[in-house]
DNA sequence: CCCTGATTCGC
DNA sequence: GCGAATCAGG
């Protein structure tokens, strides 16, 4: 079988633009899609003429601000004390402190050590385009990776993991200065 | 040095 | 049309 990966079959245009207009980066576009560099990525998006993006003024939003954006959506560690998942805790009473989690784990053991968790869902992985606001925005796999995925259960309202994660994510204080281990990821 | 997108130009 | 190399910059 001739494995040639179409280069830009209508289903990855179709993609590309989607993230692109998400405001994900060339790199990490590519990275998803998988099989293509940043510049191709790039030389795409002009042939398609969707150059610009945002284009409010000329302000290069890259640097910091979209890598701390970008993080927020893939690492937990990105949640910020401002952020209404901060609030909610607060107000909760639930967390004390928020927990700068695991981010996604180095050598990634998780994808090793995940068999088939999930069996209600769809069988489909939760890509970053199939998360809701109400699905559960814990990381899973290598991030460099295109099996790369989501949680996506039912997050608990207000914040982005569900319980299980959640739980992982914001640890009081107390409890982590006494139980320290975490093990890490599920 | 990390990253960003933009452009060029041989293929 | 494609994308590596290069450019220009934060």
């Amino acid at each position: 079988m001739t494995e040639t990966v179409p280069s830009w079959s209508d289903e990855r245009v179709d993609l590309l633009r989607r993230l692109w207009q998400e405001g994900l980066s060339a790199s990490r576009i590519a990275t998803q899609l998988g099989g293509v560099s940043r510049n191709a990525v790039i030389g795409k998006i002009h042939r398609l003429g969707l150059s610009g993006r945002g284009a409010k003024g000329v302000e290069a939003p890259a640097g910091d601000e979209v890598r701390k954006a970008a993080r927020a959506v893939e690492a937990p560690a990105a949640v910020t004390e401002t952020s209404p998942a901060a609030t909610a805790i607060r107000e909760t009473g639930t967390v004390v402190q928020l927990q700068p989690a695991q981010p996604p784990a180095p050598e990634a053991p998780v994808s090793a050590a995940e068999p088939e968790p999930l069996a209600l869902t769809t069988s489909r992985r939760v890509t970053i385009m199939d998360l809701r606001e109400s699905m559960c925005r814990w990381p899973l796999g290598d991030p460099t990776k295109p099996d790369f995925h989501y949680c996506g259960e039912r997050a608990i309202t207000g914040l982005p993991y569900c319980p299980c994660h959640a739980q992982i994510a914001y640890q009081p204080a107390a409890e982590r200065k006494r139980d320290r281990r975490v093990g890490g990821f599920r």
